[in-house]
DNA sequence: TATTTACTGTTATGTTATAACACTTTAAAT
DNA sequence: ATTTAAAGTGTTATAACATAACAGTAAATA
């Protein structure tokens, strides 16, 4: 039911936020949310084919792109591919355990991070907007076997 | 003569593995370790037509596998682009602090680090390989500005 | 209900990366 | 020294990922 309610959390948030909840961006969000694993946008692509007229890159990309924005879906670089969010969206940094065996993506969330960041980047004098922290390896149940 | 720092550590390190120092490997390197900021492989590829002959794609990204491979440079996965390791390299994970204006990029190492990552990942039963943590932000002079 | 704004559809193209295979160089084995 | 095997290169072709530009449409607002 999580996928269930990644959605219902976004109709409500367009309603708040006075955003269009089109078809496109609906479908997208819900083929993201669907997967267990990050999805590359071709893929996405191909299954929007199924709910919508033959769709176009830029169909697919700019729903990404708006779900990402706020911040409902993540783009694991590592990966050129794209995940919902495990966490109750809106936040700046994402850490993502990824299994490079099974493909499996888990959200974490790190509480001693935001102060290790802070204390260096003040030593670097730097300032953080946002941060990607992506960490490779094998998730439990893979490294099992 | 940071850059050349690099040159002669892999000169030194080819001949200690007994790695084969090839022309475009040669070349491609020190064409990344010269830029003061990361570099795309077509952008790699182009200058490194002006010392070979027409390379082709897989010519600049075999020698970047291999010197990525071999802890010599870091690809930017926010970026997709390449840059010369700045730490005394042999490490699984790397930090990166983006300047989002002017492009530069420091690599930081953040003591805390490995222990946090370890401690998130023994809550999460995952066993990790490698990690890439990318900041963005602006640097102090971007900042200041 | 006119106007503006945001979004979509579509064509075209740009950017990044790799598969496959013939050929060459180097190292190692004989 | 010569053969053989392994690693690397050159080249063609194409895959995979992403966006620019513009015409048309739907919704919000004035």
């Amino acid at each position: 039911m999580k996928q269930r309610n990644i959605i219902d959390q976004a109709k409500l948030y367009c309603v708040q936020q006075k955003e269009r909840l089109t078809k496109p961006r609906l479908e997208v969000l819900k083929i993201i949310a669907t997967s267990s694993k990050p999805m590359g946008a071709y893929k996405i692509l191909e299954k929007l084919g199924k709910v919508i007229q033959s769709p176009k890159p830029p169909t697919a990309y700019r729903a990404i792109e708006f779900w990402q924005k706020k911040g409902f879906i993540h783009r694991i670089e590592s990966l050129n591919a794209y995940v919902a969010c495990q966490a109750g969206h809106q936040h700046s940094g994402g850490q993502f355990l990824i299994c490079d065996d099974c493909g499996t993506v888990i959200e974490t969330h790190m509480s001693d991070l935001t102060e290790t960041v802070k204390n260096c980047v003040a030593h670097n004098t730097f300032t953080p907007s946002s941060w990607n922290f992506e960490i490779h390896g094998l998730c439990d149940q893979c490294q099992s076997e």
